[in-house]
DNA sequence: CCCTCTAAACAGG
DNA sequence: CCTGTTTAGAGGG
């Protein structure tokens, strides 16, 4: 009551906010699915909240999905509040602001709309990401629930014994790290220092509880992002898809690793399912066992250790037959589905690409091209000049009609033989040890192929265009904040 | 009842 | 301290 109280009390004296309000023309455009019709809103002022109507999981929604890479770390979405909504504004940073971070976290780890995304870079929080299904209390989970034991939901089942928590307390207290940086300037790129692999991934692999069916993780977006780098973007970029991708690949890793790469590159999500109870699991990039993946999705996952490690085998010439024959597969159509977003996807990474090789870095002027790029959409896709092109596109393509590891693999021995450029030299540099790469990759590629197929499929949770508001939520008096949000431009 | 907000305890980092 | 998870009660519809 602290603070919250006192806030709340004392935001009644500061009405500063109250003016602004904002019926505003928005038609509809909602911000955000928003199942319910919400309050009607009403000019007269029937206001829920201090701050408006809208609760703190549709802020929360509304933050996230502000952002380019549609994920937060909680600080961020502080942040966003802070600017985005006036009611906030004033208590933002330091001194008062309790109550509501507090109703922030809460929200986030309660709704199985949001999921999070363990970010393993300077010590960062996680992100927060929306979750495409956006669970809501316990509404059944769509279409592919696969395994509907809607008998109890009620039964929230909680296998865990509770938590005998005598008064007992001890003061553990350790190290004053000192993250400082209140400001994240947004980098865009959320540093995602984490280099190679944070190996040594939490997953816990409960193998006794099997119910994982909707924990499949589906994120699709990502990919926009590209919008950002400035140079420091760039870097990071590059060097983050060096690192995680196969070395070999160079430039195509490059490109690959600049879009899907996000997009789970930062690796473990947790997911909360609406009947397990909370269960939470959470995934690791690096290794998570063959066991999930399997399940999460039946695709030909032939995946022939020895192969792969031919395959990154200096000494040895890469296997052609083996991926001749695993070329092949099938599902041709499949990515016929795909939305325009997937399209829009590619386009970025061919705009990317193209802006990568042909220029690697320090290149001012980019982010117009960027954005336009992205915006150009499919036709964009067609489109295609240099040879690196061609290839970044086969092995673009791949992940989303074909199958497994095709693309990645491919995208080395292949990609070189046919047009490497060599832009870079450092391939061979540490082409040994990166067994572990591989079994990213895969499971990289299992994530994107379920996730093609899944989510676009019906892409329910992804329609949702909100056009006018994009970093700013709907107040108006958001002076500032309509213009450098977290948004480059 | 269900939903939301709020407060608080508690586990880890 | 910050981040997350979870419980619990108040209040509104």
């Amino acid at each position: 009551m602290a603070e919250a109280g006192g806030a709340a009390a004392a935001a009644a004296p500061a009405p500063d906010i109250d003016p602004d309000f904002e019926p505003q023309s928005r038609p509809r455009s909602c911000t955000w699915p928003l199942p319910r019709p919400e309050l009607p809103a009403a000019p007269g002022g029937s206001r829920r909240n201090a701050w408006g109507n809208q609760s703190y999981a549709e802020l929360i929604s509304q933050a996230i999905e502000s952002a380019p890479e549609k994920r937060l770390t909680l600080a961020q979405i502080y942040e966003w509040m802070v600017r985005s909504v006036p009611y906030f504004k004033d208590k933002g940073d330091s001194n008062s602001s309790a109550g509501w971070k507090n109703s922030i976290r809460h929200n986030l780890s309660l709704h199985s709309k949001f999921i999070k995304v363990h970010n393993e870079a300077t010590g960062k929080s996680s992100w927060w990401m929306l979750n495409p299904e956006g669970g809501k209390s316990g509404k059944a989970p769509r279409r592919r629930a696969a395994s509907m034991d809607n008998s109890s939901k009620l039964a929230k089942v909680r296998g865990k014994a509770s938590k005998k928590k005598p008064p007992l307390q001890s003061a553990p207290e350790s190290t004053a790290d000192s993250p400082g940086s209140q400001f994240p300037k947004w980098p865009g790129s959320p540093s995602n220092a984490s280099t190679i692999s944070a190996r040594l991934s939490p997953i816990l692999t409960e193998q006794d509880d099997l119910h994982d069916e909707e924990l499949l993780p589906s994120l699709v977006y990502s990919s926009a992002s590209s919008n950002v780098p400035p140079t420091v973007t760039e870097e990071l970029e590059l060097i983050d898809g060096l690192n995680l991708m196969s070395p070999s690949s160079s430039v195509l890793s490059t490109q690959q690793s600049a879009s899907s790469g996000q997009i789970q590159r930062d690796s473990s999500f947790s997911l909360r399912s609406p009947n397990a109870a909370g269960q939470t699991t959470t995934f690791g990039n690096s290794l998570f066992n063959p066991v999930d993946i399997s399940l999460q999705s039946s695709v030909s996952h032939f995946s022939a250790p020895q192969t792969l490690e031919a395959l990154l085998t200096p000494s040895s010439p890469p296997p052609r037959d083996v991926m001749m024959t695993q070329v092949d597969p099938v599902l041709p159509q499949t990515g016929n589905r795909m939305s325009s977003r997937t399209l829009l996807l590619l386009g970025g990474q061919a705009t990317q690409s193209k802006m990568s090789s042909g220029n690697p870095r320090g290149k001012p002027t980019e982010q117009q091209a960027e954005s336009v790029g992205a915006s150009v959409l499919p036709s964009t896709l067609p489109i295609v000049t240099s040879p690196q092109n061609t290839a970044s596109i086969s092995s673009l393509k791949a992940p989303v009609s074909a199958t497994t590891a095709q693309s990645v693999q491919l995208g080395s021995p292949l990609l070189l033989s046919s047009a490497s450029p060599a832009p870079l030299g450092l391939n061979q540099d540490r082409l040994p040890t990166d067994l572990d790469i591989d079994m990213y990759m895969e499971n990289l590629e299992c994530d994107m192929d379920y996730i093609i197929n899944s989510e676009l499929m019906d892409g329910e949770g992804l329609d949702f265009n909100f056009e006018p508001i994009l970093s700013t939520p709907s107040y108006p008096s958001t002076s500032q904040a309509s213009n450098h949000t977290w948004v480059p431009s």
